[in-house]
DNA sequence: TGGGATTTGTTCGTATGTATT
DNA sequence: GAATACATACGAACAAATCCC
């Protein structure tokens, strides 16, 4: 995949997890000056990074209207989590034939990670986690296109949570991630299959349950805030093959 | 998902014909002038047709070099048949799920087609029919997500073929399909996973087998008879909802 | 190795369409 | 319902990098 002008990486990367996070509520308008003006960049480029965005399903785009922050139907959602669950479990159905010790090291440190930030009840860190362990385990299946995938379906439910689910609910528990662990310790891979397909299962209703809405917040201040964290990562870690923090 | 200027929508479709059905070469460069200049657009609304074909990974891109007919390596190409399998699979599994009796009629009519063109040595449109019933599939699977994610994976099955198949190799048998209609007609959804996944293996395995190319042909010439091809497609059948004719 | 021709990256102006009063 | 304000669509031109001889 080739690599985009850098300033196009950090606006899309910027704006994606302003999405992930809430920051920016579904069906926020997205007017290509204003992000423009926060990126310092031409409205060219800007296009660029909406036309990404749009791509994987986060904002909704047509033709000469304001792009805006995607609102996913319900039907989508369905659709989404269905996909979803038949790729993760093929993941898992990878991951363990091609499992290593070193694999639960790594898995276990991210579930430590997400219960101390659940403990002291970070949300934003929570829910970056709650991602990344799924995102994780796509990267050990050993497949790039998979994991390309899958990162696209974990943000689209992360969006979704925010349309349906309540606000800020976690989406995933803790105790379904570490008995997915044990089963592969074992070397169990139909049942570590069948857990995940569960796990999702419950994810799904999770966010399918409830949903409110709270206040809205300027773009401007939102966008200048994710500015500054994106090109603070990239600066520290310049040479990332994935997009990854 | 927003619909692009309809030029766009044209050149996007006539590149990715050319593509597929190997009138255009892994490799081979695609500049943006001569694009624009076939298909009387600016480079501004070349540069997004590119960038539609580089998502689908049918385009290779790098910044400040000439795009090209992406060349898929052999780790891509069994990423590719890996996801491939796994969604096909559950598409199958859907697809029994809502079973209706109509739905044998259009897969046999498909199939039928299928048989004729691959009995008067039609290449062109045996490679087309090829992917046309596996797409099929996937739209009576009644999930678009899952409908997009198999047109883009057939779609680069078709260019691994290229790549890495005998030349024009006919990548699915008949009979294959035939089996897996027969399944679904008798309520085995079990079976027809199980056929269905035999099968890719085998089309997995014919398409590894060996490779040899050819002579390259005129970047020009091709794009003409293309764009004229695809103009015509769409003047005739203007509201498609679906973008296959 | 060097330099010219080619090709892409980006900006900005104008045209066109949409939403709002 | 018409006019105005606003936002996007598209294209031409300039700058910078790459390719090729």
């Amino acid at each position: 995949m080739a690599r985009p002008s850098p300033r196009i990486e950090v606006a899309h990367e910027a704006l994606r997890q302003a999405i992930i996070e809430q920051a920016l509520k579904p069906g926020t308008k997205l007017p290509e000056d204003v992000i423009g003006e926060q990126f310092a960049m031409s409205r060219t480029l800007v296009r660029a990074v909406l036309a990404k965005l749009e791509a994987e399903g986060l904002v909704d785009a047509n033709p000469k209207r304001t792009a805006t922050v995607a609102q996913p139907t319900l039907a989508e959602a369905r659709d989404v989590f269905e996909v979803r669950r038949a790729l993760e479990a093929e993941a898992v159905r990878l991951v363990a034939k091609r499992w290593q010790p070193s694999f639960a090291d790594e898995l276990d440190s991210l579930l430590r990670q997400e219960d101390e930030a659940r403990a002291r009840q970070d949300e934003r860190v929570s829910i970056h986690l709650a991602g990344e362990f799924h995102l994780r385990l796509a990267q050990l299946s050993g497949n790039a296109l998979l994991e390309r995938y899958l990162r696209e379906l974990i943000t689209r439910c992360s969006l979704i949570l925010a349309v349906f689910g309540r606000p800020h609910s976690s989406d995933c528990a803790i105790e379904e991630h570490s008995a997915l662990i044990a089963a592969l310790r074992k070397g169990d891979a139909d049942g570590a299959v069948a857990i995940m397909h569960s796990h999702l299962g419950a994810v799904e209703r999770r966010a399918l349950l409830g949903g409110d809405d709270e206040k809205p917040a300027a773009l401007g201040d939102v966008l200048s805030r994710y500015a500054a964290a994106v090109t603070a990562r990239q600066t520290t870690k310049p040479p990332r093959t994935a997009n990854q923090p």
